[in-house]
RNA sequence: GGCGGGUUCGUCUAGGGGUCUAGGACACGGCCCUCUCAAGGCCGGUACACGGGUUCAAAUCCCGUACCCGCUACCA
């Protein structure tokens, strides 16, 4: 029987203790969905167990990382709401730490210097893919000694150091989602640990950042299980215990490839600006790859989410985004949300919007907004097709014009039941109701009909609350007004 | 190509030898409710990739094949 904790190699020191994950994402991009998930997994994960979260910019690729992109990865956590403990750090400013393990590495013969020029690497792996054969780096300047090695670099030739990958035997971890994982040493080529220009490759600087800041386990997207290896290897070489390795499976497009800007919005701040609520994202995300125990709703709020994750239940296989799926964790958060919680939301999407609204009195506020709330997908539709529940400057949806607007009977008919409305001396919901419903009597006009083209004048749309609802939170005023003027 | 991994309804998944004529959620279809649309209630269809084993018995174990994903850089 296996048991569903691995990593029993571990030493009791590092296991035992609090844990300390990172999430480390590379500036290159925006805060996509997956690396979103790994940020959460890990955020969860620390705050299960009492741990810390540590946020590492890994910024090492000058070429390709920006600030604009740092900005929007920290804007990207805020909004999810995923904090951290320690940090930011910044790879780039810690590469005297990334040197020294590579000089450390050089003089216990764990690394060397290799001379080999960029163009000579690219031509021999061209000729090798050519012949069939495997593209590994050669390990050709392995066999320079140590000596001439020194005098070289020092005499100025441009250099990287390699690590010394065992030429034979094979590479395991033990992985907390799946399992055993063994890689033949031979497949592995020396890899470049620091490069001709004295930065850090990903891998030296990740395994002396997760060692530096004592990371006990590393939670990250399953692309990087074949790197893996070479980085047990590094913390062999180093003495120093590995942590545990927890690798989580990639989100995929709908068409089962990787998920990439042709599927939609891939950016987690694209979802802010769709009216997404953040816990509904968070919700969402968490049931990609991860299953709570049996018998649990799919509606787990944070606290529920932190107390019921753990890095067993994380699934194997990838997992297709679902935006079907996103929408209704989002309605259900939305209709689950007292109104007080939902104004501030509503109040930014009006602010993104440019939309300006008309009620002032709070209490009505947010009645009004319990009405609505129901029947909202999106944070969005406070701004556009509630519009009319906040304004007077709204427009009519010109399907439900013509479509419950266009007999110019009933127009006059709405006209007739605005001064009615104006002159009674009871609005109530059964009065405004019983009003409605003796003047489609006694015009001889189905109550159905009239009630269509009211809701049309009111609201400018065909899909709103019940009618009389709606009456009540617009007010005596407004609605006596908006079926005497029709302006559509 | 090599290496690593994965494969249960359209999607996320439960299940880990008999309790599976395979369960749930989203999506979809129908009906009810009804002033529209949601919601809600009821009903429904759809899945163990394929082929071989092992076993009294396989979605569950083994092997192979197919397909998908990842890695294969002085990117991360």
């Amino acid at each position: 029987m296996p048991l569903l904790t691995p990593n029993l190699g571990v030493p009791a020191a590092i296991a035992g203790s609090r844990p300390r994950v990172r999430f480390a994402p590379s500036p290159t991009g925006y805060l996509h969905v997956g690396g979103a998930r790994t940020a959460l997994f890990n955020w969860l994960y620390a705050r299960h167990h009492g741990g810390t979260f540590i946020l590492r910019i890994e910024d090492t690729d000058a070429e390709r990382s920006t600030a604009e992109m740092v900005e929007g990865i920290l804007q990207g956590m805020r909004w999810l709401g995923l904090n951290w403990d320690e940090g930011p750090f910044y790879q780039t400013q810690r590469v005297e730490i990334y040197r020294k393990i590579a000089a450390e590495l050089l003089a216990s013969g764990h690394a060397y210097y290799c001379f080999c020029s960029k163009e000579e690497l690219e031509s021999r792996r061209a000729r090798a893919a050519q012949e069939g054969r495997p593209s590994r780096y050669e390990r050709t300047c392995r066999k320079i000694s140590h000596e001439d090695a020194s005098r070289r670099q020092s005499a100025g030739e441009g250099a990287v150091i390699r690590f010394k990958v065992p030429e034979s035997g094979g590479t395991a971890f033990e992985d907390a989602v799946f399992g055993r994982v063994e890689f033949a040493n031979a497949e592995v080529e020396d890899f470049v640990l620091l490069r001709s220009d004295n930065g850090p490759t990903y891998h030296l600087s990740v395994v002396a950042d997760d060692v530096d800041m004592r990371i006990t386990h590393v939670i990250r997207g399953a692309d990087h299980i074949s790197n893996t290896p070479k980085q047990v290897m590094l913390y062999r070489a180093l003495g120093v215990p590995e942590p545990i390795f927890a690798h989580v499976p990639l989100i995929l497009g709908p068409d089962k490839t990787r998920l990439s800007k042709r599927h939609g919005a891939t950016s987690v701040l694209a979802y802010r600006e769709e009216g997404i609520v953040p816990e509904a994202f968070r919700n969402f995300l968490a049931m990609l790859g991860w299953t709570p125990p049996e018998g649990t709703p799919e509606i787990l709020g944070d606290e529920q989410l932190i107390s019921l994750f753990d890095l067993n239940a994380i699934s194997r296989s990838d997992a297709v985004f679902d935006r079907a799926k996103l929408d209704w964790f989002n309605t259900e958060y939305i209709r689950s949300y007292p109104a007080e919680k939902l104004l501030p939301l509503i109040e930014e999407e009006w602010a993104k919007a440019g939309f300006k609204n008309q009620i002032h009195d709070r209490k009505s506020l947010l009645t009004t907004i319990d009405l609505l709330k129901p029947r909202a997908r999106s944070l969005k539709d406070f701004a556009t097709s509630f519009r009319a529940f906040f304004t007077d400057d709204f427009e009519a949806d010109s399907a439900a014009v013509t479509k419950f607007l266009n007999d110019a009977s009933v127009r006059q008919i709405l006209v007739e039941l605005g001064n009615r409305y104006d002159a009674c001396d009871d609005f109530s919901e059964p009065s405004a109701e019983r009003l409605l419903r003796n003047l489609a009597a006694e015009k001889n006009i189905k109550a159905g009909a009239l009630i269509n083209g009211a809701r049309v004048a009111l609201t400018g749309q065909a899909v709103a609350p019940s009618l009389f609802a709606v009456m009540m939170v617009l007010g005596k005023e407004r609605t006596a007004k908006r079926l005497k003027e029709i302006r559509f």
